[in-house]
DNA sequence: CGAATAGTTAGCCACAAGGCAAAGTATTCC
DNA sequence: GGAATACTTTGCCTTGTGGCTAACTATTCG
């Protein structure tokens, strides 16, 4: 489990913008150089490299340079995280709704 | 769909911090008023409040004033839009794994 | 070698986010 | 009616975020 409210914590923080949900998209087509990924948005490179920094540092995404190219791959793993926090948000309130039929339940048959 | 980027983007700002989420969670439960879900936070009922007010302007939950009480409740609806843009994810990068997969038994079977 | 390419570093700026204290406004209780 | 309760509003402060320009450092191509 590894400090997961801080991990999951990073991941919608870097998930939390349009950009960087581009970039995790784009990259789900495939791995893509950092000029490749750049080109579609509409702000200069140091700040789109700021964006893949907290990308990579949420784990969303790896990065490797390779000559003067760097090659940035999406981590599927992390974005599991976030299913995690969600399928335990469904168990917290399904188990809410099972009181509430219970509730009914003995109302019904008192 | 109305919007839905801008929709899932309020979403996601509004999950992207712990207390936030915390109040989700707790709100799973069932309804709770201001000052109930505030007592387990270290911070003052106003910054607490600015979180409510996010939280609500996200659409995850909603709020009613009866008295003086304010009552918050979970809109579980709002938590499908990340199911959804999860969903969206998955499907691009299954898709990605389709193609090398035919790539693949091209080179096995050539 | 020299020029073009691909990032990177440094430094600056505006504004949003998250927190506080203090004072204000309804309600509700005695 | 007066005191207690449950928020609300105001105003302020610090930090973080996202953006820019300008200058710098490799690589690679001709």
């Amino acid at each position: 489990m590894a400090n997961y409210s801080a991990d999951l914590d990073g991941v919608l923080v870097a998930l939390a913008d349009p950009t960087r949900r581009h970039v995790v998209q784009a990259l789900g087509r495939g791995p893509k150089r950092i000029g490749e990924l750049a080109r579609p948005f509409p702000m200069t490179l140091p700040s789109f490299m700021k964006h893949v920094r907290v990308l990579e540092s949420s784990g969303l995404i790896r990065t490797q340079k390779s000559g003067r190219v760097r090659t940035c791959t999406l981590n599927r793993d992390r974005l599991a995280l976030l299913d995690d926090w969600l399928a335990e948000q469904r168990s917290v309130w399904e188990a809410r709704t099972d009181r509430l039929e219970n509730v009914v339940t003995k109302e019904e048959n008192p």
